[in-house]
DNA sequence: ATTGAGATTTTGGCATACCTCAATTATAAA
DNA sequence: TTTATAATTGAGGTATGCCAAAATCTCAAT
């Protein structure tokens, strides 16, 4: 089974494949709410469900392969090459989330713990097929951006519909969704609030109260932490 | 990622699944061949590229599973509860095979490697998924069947091509071929000598020399070590 | 029935990967 | 300086694999 250049020739277990990616994705999480690119062993192993002591193991693992960068007590990042190879894995990721749903009929709450175990399995013929079939999408379900092959990724700038003033006037567009959590991606599917949808900030209750949104038929509440994950962006009007 | 209730509960590895497909299917072939129904523990480190210490290893902790019975110098043979998992693992493995041709686009002699490292990954309803879009398919691209959800496998008295008598009159149907090595596949494929094919024995050179096949627009000589993987079924004139 | 050659299995020592837990050490804030 | 938090170390466990040597079995020939 090929497997890529990368993958192969470093022969890298799946389980430091898995902290690649936490490590990618810890760091885009700080990287949006504080201004670090250190990510911190505890946090990693809260991630990963594994011991603290663990992560200090597989961390000095993959430095000796040149994978992260490890100031001890300090923090680990991730090298080019890391980098690379984490994209790589968040690519087969989202591709696979999209393929889920799109192809082979899964629901969006479905898709994430399938994507997870199939992302280490399938090979690049296979990502370059399912690519291809999808037409070369750059979102996945939840509007996460889908890494290229080459390794870019790119999106338009976001903010957290909580972060934004009600104006009854104002327009926005649902674009990503910062959770793979089943239960709440079957409520916002339920209240239609996927990506796509436009939607408009009526008002706000006090106090960290709740946010009445309205789409074009219907109006909901819903709660700062909701509104906390739901990415939009500004369309006019 | 649920998967079938056998293989969660008893949480079996994914090396302790390879074990139990390759007792299965060693024990296929020898039914074919031979009248035992004891693998051995030779045959089986063979088969999956390990020492035989490495099998007694495994086989007696999936004798204490209770999937396996072992008779020390005897061998192995699959319980009731073994050959269902076997079974489901061995669905997996064809309705994938098929699914890689059919669906995503690959050809015959691709399949098999990648089919390996996703049997262990795909979950319930990703299998309920393929079998459905592909029409409950009974046969994977060799002619392999497919065993159903209960875990019935059946198919028609098969013999090999290199145990018939030559008659331009007869006509024969390639229904499965013995074989997921990629180079004898390509050639199989390039001659057209595929399952679904009907063909005629014209001539056999003596003494173990090469066969003469007929198809609809062409002859051809096959080797009978190449005739011998190839299953047919008589049909008709 | 016995025997001995050859095949098979088991044993034991060892290696790797990944994990946990508990003790220790470093860092940074009070 | 003290103390709380966080990270690291080290000992130990589980699972899988290897090899080589010892033990055991089988089978065919006597």
């Amino acid at each position: 089974m090929p497997k890529s250049q990368l993958r192969s020739q470093l022969n890298l277990s799946e389980s430091g494949e898995d902290y690649l990616k936490a490590i990618f994705q810890l760091r885009e999480e700080l990287r949006r709410t504080h201004d670090s690119d250190l990510v911190t062993t505890n946090a990693l192993a809260a991630r990963l469900g594994v011991a603290p002591g663990s992560v200090t193991g597989m961390v000095k693992k993959l430095a000796d392969l040149e994978l992260v960068t490890h100031a001890p007590y300090r923090g680990v990042n991730l090298t080019e090459v890391g980098e690379r190879l984490a994209l790589e894995l968040v690519r087969h990721h989202r591709l696979l989330e999209l393929y889920l749903t799109r192809v082979v009929g899964f629901r969006w709450d479905e898709v994430h713990d399938q994507a997870d175990a199939l992302e280490h399995a399938i090979s690049e013929e296979f990502e370059d097929r399912i690519d291809e079939m999808l037409g070369n999408p750059a979102y996945d379900p939840h509007g996460d951006p889908i890494p290229t092959k080459e390794g870019q990724i790119t999106g338009p700038e976001l903010a957290p519909l909580a972060a934004m003033i009600p104006d009854p006037d104002r327009i926005y567009t649902i674009v990503r969704v910062l959770t793979q959590d089943p239960t709440l991606l079957r409520y916002l599917d339920q209240l239609r609030l996927t990506p796509g949808t436009h939607i408009r900030l009526m008002a706000r209750a006090p106090f960290g109260g709740d946010l009445r949104v309205a789409t074009e038929t219907a109006e909901c509440l819903i709660s700062p932490l909701i509104a906390g994950v739901m990415l939009v962006m500004h369309s006019g009007h």
